[in-house]
Formats: structure tokens, sequence, C-alpha cells
DNA sequence: TTGACATATTCTTATATGGGAATATAATTG
DNA sequence: CAATTATATTCCCATATAAGAATATGTCAA
């Protein structure tokens, strides 16, 4: 198998940079047109309606159908797994970095002792 | 082509949940041997040094030889393009929608009047 | 209805994977 | 040196893409 699908899975969806350049037009909350995306980005129109079609599987972005048009809006709150997951680093580059090294070397040292006794079980 | 390559981009390095499951075991900021991170996930061997060498090559863990054992760390601070991006969409679930919908609606507006210059231009 | 505009879909192709199996390389120990 | 342990690498395969071109579908306007 290769990889997770883009469809499913809302960190391979962004994984794609045109993908986020989709979304950073959509960025301000509002609802766009797949032709101003693409004037904006000058991607080409099937490119960027296959695109949007990624990302609406994934629930990133929603569409309503208005007249000849598709107005996408983005919903941003479908980005919120991978804010979560990234938050949980931020002490890294938010603190200085004393204190985390300090725990680091505390529990290296816990885990040095119990190394051989937890190489075994299970 | 197809997508942009996982050894150059953080984004698509950890699109991949295998690999995230790697950085949530060193996600303490110690070194882990590599037998450690088998052992803890339940994955074969190559497979995880496979992936620690593509985290590796994105900057996301870095390695020094110890004897017979290859000690990987996290390199967190690389994780901060991808914090930085997600978080400019905090606002969606962070605040009441109500200020943010009122800025798109304003916005729409200006749009919609000038909406048929812009198309043309460029 | 015909044409023009907006968007989606289909087909093809090149390519980048991820996994599994087997094997190679390295370092340690007796 | 031989055996063992720890890791990396190579080969092969199935598959999921992304891009580009061409075409289909849908909608509005005269």
């Amino acid at each position: 198998m290769a990889r997770a699908a883009t469809t499913t899975d809302v960190f391979n969806a962004i994984a794609e940079p045109r993908r986020r350049e989709v979304i950073a037009v959509l960025a301000d909350g509002q609802e766009y047109a797949v032709n101003e995306v693409v004037v904006r980005l000058r991607i080409p129109q099937p490119a960027v309606s296959k695109h949007l079609s990624v990302l609406r599987k994934v629930g990133v972005v929603s569409m309503v159908k208005r007249g000849q048009h598709r107005m996408y809006r983005l919903n941003a709150a479908k980005l919120k797994p991978v804010h979560d997951w990234v938050k949980t680093f931020e002490r890294y580059w938010t603190h200085q970095m004393g204190h985390i090294k300090e725990r680091a070397e505390r529990k290296a040292l816990e885990r040095m002792i119990s190394t051989d006794s937890r190489t075994k079980e299970e």
C-alpha cells in the first residue's frame, strides 16, 4: 500500500502545496467561485477544481451552487486536528529550552535504569 | 509529477500516520534507539528505520551514533512552519464567530462591487 | 435553440511513495 | 575470528497521487 488517502486524511490533504495555496485564497472566510481562485493563483482550472474536490471530501471546504457558479468557502474547523497535534510541540520553541532539557535528562536517567527489564517485556 | 517529495517538505513528512506515531514516541525530547521505537510501536524494524530516515532528511529528527545504537531525537523546531501555518486559522474555532462573519460580509460586499473589473485585469 | 461562460470529469502518464522480505553493514562480545 | 545484536538498504510490488489535455456537463442570455 502507498499512503493514506488524501481524501480522508486532513494531514494528507494539506500536504499538497497547491492545496495550501487554495486554502490561502479562502482564508478570509468568504465565498469564492472556482474561477476567482484560478485567476488569483494562475493555476489551470481543472487543477483547481480537482484540488477543491479533494478539500471538499475532507471537509476543509464547503460548496454551494449559485447560478452558474459554485461558491467555495473554507471550513477551518477541519484544520483543528492539525493545530491540536502540532500545538503539542509549541513549548519547544516558545519557552527557553532550559526546563525542557532538565526534564529530558531526568527522564533519560529513569529510562536508563529500567532499560533491560523493559526491553524484554512484551 | 506526483506529489512534493516527502523528503523535502515537512507537511508531507508528517502526512504519514506512522511517521506521526514515531514522532509521538520522541515527543518527550529524549533520545531513542531505533529498537525502542520498534518495541513501542510494534512496527517492523525496517519500516521504522525508513520512517526515521525520512524524518531525518526533513530535519524533524536528529541522530547520533552511540556504540551499537543510533539514537534519534526530535528536532521540534522543524515543525514550527506547520504550527505557524495552521495558527492562522486559530480564530475560526477560538473566538465566537460573530466578528469573523461580520468582517467576511463586509469584504464580500467590497468584492462584489469590483468583481467585473478584477475578473478582466491580468 | 444556439452560443458563451463556468466547472467538473475522464484518460493518460510519470512518479513517488509504503510495505514486506531478504540481505547488507556495523559494532559488541566471547 | 565467530556469533550476536542493532540498523540500514535493496528489490519488488501495488497503488495513490498530480499534472495536462480533451471533453462532458451545467447554466445563463440573446
